[in-house]
DNA sequence: GTCTACCATATTGTCGACAATCCTGACGAC
DNA sequence: GTCGTCAGGATTGTCGACAATATGGTAGAC
C-alpha cells in the first residue's frame, strides 16, 4: 500500500510478487480481462505458486485483479464508469481534505509542499512523463496528508493506483500539464490564505474529469494497451 | 467485499475462510493485536494453511487484519485515532454522496428506501441489536448507492467493516438508537424535497463522531473484547 | 537476582505434487 | 454447416512436507 520512497528489495515472495504485479496492474501492462497463468509468471518471478496467489489475492481486494473461482486471477477491465466512479470519489475526498488541511496544517507544512511544488515545477520541462505522473500523485498525496487523516490518504493511494494510466494519459497533453500544474499552485495559494473552502473548490474543478474526457482516455488507453502487445 | 442478502455456502475454501475470519475480525472475536496461529484455524475450519492464508492476505488490505514478515497475521488494533480518522472519511463520502444522491435518484429510490427505513423502524423494539447495526449499515449503503457511484458504495462497506464494532456500542444506547433512526428519516425528507446539500449537512452532524465519544467507546470496547475473553 | 547465550520447540514461508476443474479441438450426428 | 459430445491437455485448488525463522525457557556467568 505504501510505496517507500526508496525501495528497498523486499525480502519475502509474496511482497516481491505484489510489488511486481502491483506495478503491471496500474500501468496495464497486463492486457485488461487477461487472465494470469500462475505457474508462468511464478516461473518468471522465481518462486512457486503459493506466495504468488497470496499477493494476487491482495492486488484482488485492491481492485487491481479480479478472481473468478476455478478460472483463476486476470487484470481488472479497463471501464469508464469505474474510471468516472474513482475520479468522482476522489474529488470528494480531496476537496474535503483541504478543508480539513485548511484547519489543521500547520504553516510550515504548506511552506514545504509549495517548495516542494515550485521545485517540481522547475524542473518540468526535463522530467520524464512517468516521473511527472508520480510527482503530480505525491503532490495530491501530501496535501491529503496535510489533512492529517492516514485513512484518506489510503484511500487515495489505492485509488490512485487504479486511475493511474488514466491520468498518465491526460498529463500527456502539453497543455493540460501547465494548467495542471497552474492549479496546483493556485490551490496553494488559497491553503496559505486559510481559504479552506476556495482550495477545495479549486480541487474539485482540477479533479472534475468528463466523461468525454474519460471516454477519450480510455479510447486512447485501449490502443496503447493493444498496440504495445504488438510490439 | 458485497454481502450477498441469503449468504450462499461458498464452495472454495478461500472464500470460506474469508468469510468467516472477516466476520471473527469485524466484531474484534479475534482479540486486537493478537497473533492468529495458522495451522489451529486451519484445522478448525477443516483446510489446510494455503488457502487460509490467501484469504488472510486479502483481510491485510482490506485494513482488518496486519501481517509482519515472519510474524505472520494478527488481529488490526483498536485504535482511536483511526476509528476517528474513518469517521471522517466515511462522513465526507456519504455527505458527498447524498448531494449526487439528490442529482441523480429517481423519486422511486428514494421513496424505496424511505419504505424501507420505516419497515426497520416500526420492528425496531423487537428487533436484537446486532440486527439493527446490520439494517443501519445498509440503510447508509442503500443510500450512498443512490449517488450512482459503485466504488463509493465498495469504499463505504470496507469502512463499515472497520467500525462496526464501534458502531455497534454508540447504537447500544437507546436514546442515542432513535435520536440515529430519527435521523435517518430526516435525512430523507430533505432528499425527497430535493434539497441534497441540507441532507449532506444533516448527514454530517449524523455522522460525527466526537473525540469524547470515540475514546469511551473504544474503552467500553475494550472492556468488552476482553470481558468475552474470559466467559 | 539479572543478564546473556543457547537450545528445543513452535510457527511461518515456500515448495512440489496431486486432485478438481476448465478449456480446446476433433469427431460424429443430424 | 451446425450443434453437441467427448477425450486430452492445460490450469487452478488444495494439500502435506520441509526449510527458515521466531519464541520461550533453561542454564550459566557475574
Amino acid at each position: 500500500m505504501s510505496r517507500a520512497p526508496q525501495q528497498k528489495p523486499p525480502a519475502n515472495s509474496v511482497e516481491r510478487a505484489y510489488e511486481a504485479l502491483r506495478t503491471m496492474a496500474v500501468r496495464f501492462e497486463l492486457k485488461p480481462g487477461e487472465r494470469l497463468n500462475e505457474v508462468e509468471i511464478a516461473r518468471r518471478l522465481e518462486m512457486s505458486r503459493a506466495p504468488l496467489r497470496e499477493a494476487m489475492n491482495r492486488l484482488v481486494t485492491q481492485g487491481l485483479l479480479t478472481v473468478v473461482p476455478n478460472q483463476g486471477f486476470s487484470c481488472r477491465k479497463l471501464s469508464a464508469s469505474e474510471i468516472a466512479s474513482l475520479y468522482e470519489v476522489r474529488a470528494d475526498l480531496e476537496a474535503a481534505g483541504a478543508r480539513a488541511a485548511a484547519l489543521r496544517a500547520r504553516r510550515g507544512e504548506l511552506e514545504e509542499l509549495d517548495a516542494y511544488w515550485s521545485k517540481v515545477a522547475a524542473a518540468q520541462a526535463t522530467t520524464p512523463l512517468e516521473t511527472l505522473v508520480a510527482r503530480d500523485e505525491e503532490f495530491h498525496l501530501r496535501l491529503a496528508a496535510l489533512s492529517g487523516n492516514r485513512e484518506r490518504v489510503r484511500m487515495l493511494e489505492n485509488i490512485n493506483a487504479r486511475i493511474h494510466f488514466v491520468r498518465r494519459i491526460n498529463l500527456e497533453t502539453p497543455a493540460r500539464l501547465k494548467e495542471s500544474f497552474a492549479e496546483h499552485a493556485a490551490v496553494l495559494v488559497r491553503l496559505l490564505e486559510g481559504d479552506g473552502d476556495g482550495a477545495a473548490e479549486l480541487l474539485r474543478s482540477h479533479l472534475a474529469l468528463s466523461a468525454e474526457e474519460a471516454a477519450v482516455s480510455i479510447r486512447e488507453g485501449l490502443a496503447r494497451i493493444y498496440a504495445d502487445s504488438v510490439a
